[in-house]
DNA sequence: GTATTATATGAAAATATGTTCATATGCGAG
DNA sequence: CTCGCATATGAACATATTTTCATATAATAC
């Protein structure tokens, strides 16, 4: 049910109630859905997209990722906290150097699907 | 080659020349990477993914959405108009209203991963 | 202990995104 | 043609995101 105000009058109206309902009989619970949207709009700046399809190669170290990306060290820090709080990437530590690599094969199977729909 | 600047001072440092060499050359075109992060972060709204979760029960009217959502009819056709510009969704008029569905599979897939690394 | 290297983090500044409101368009009925 | 409905769109406002800059932490060498 949906209220539309115009000059004044309140009106309202729903054209297909059923199907709304099993829409809402479907729907995803909030937490759910949040954590996926979450989870896109990590994946949805150039700059963590590239670091994702780099680490896809094999592991790397921040300042190397800042040297790829032309960027500064503390952006790429910036973003890998985000990429690793979504558990996207997680590190090993080897003296003083961090060594990030890609959490799961999740991460590789959406990159390629979205690759085919972007080559369309 | 990354400059740091600290106290006045410029340094050039690059740990890892070699596999940041081997990233360059295995690098996505620009224009790709700009394209499937686009779709990610177009994927990456609460309110737009739950109109392409519900669209994945099939077609809706604008109406339909805005009461699914309870947001305005606005702010839903505002959202439509992203999801057609990325080619996640299309729509047929019958009258005077518009029919939206999503575009292929592509979509399905990748919601279906996402969900699945959302719940681990 | 101090110095240096590699990275992280907080806060401010710059930029992008989403919603609202008002108005415009396209379609069908009469 | 005019009216009403369904939807689209532009611009302003509110909010969120990204980068920058300065500073903090962790590890190693001395």
């Amino acid at each position: 049910m949906i209220i539309i105000k115009t000059r004044g009058e309140t009106r309202v109206r729903c054209i297909h109630q059923d199907r709304i309902e099993k829409s809402r009989l479907g729907a995803l619970a909030t937490e759910e859905n949040n954590g996926m949207a979450a989870l896109f709009k990590t994946m949805g700046d150039p700059n963590r997209l590239k670091i994702l399809w780099a680490l896809g190669e094999g592991e790397m170290c921040v300042c190397d990722l800042a040297a790829l990306l032309n960027s500064s060290e503390s952006a790429v820090s910036h973003q890998l906290r985000l990429l690793r709080q979504m558990a996207l990437v997680s590190n090993r530590r080897q003296g003083p150097v961090l060594y990030y690599r890609l959490n799961d094969d999740h991460i590789h199977a959406l990159i390629h699907i979205a690759l085919e729909h972007t080559r369309e």
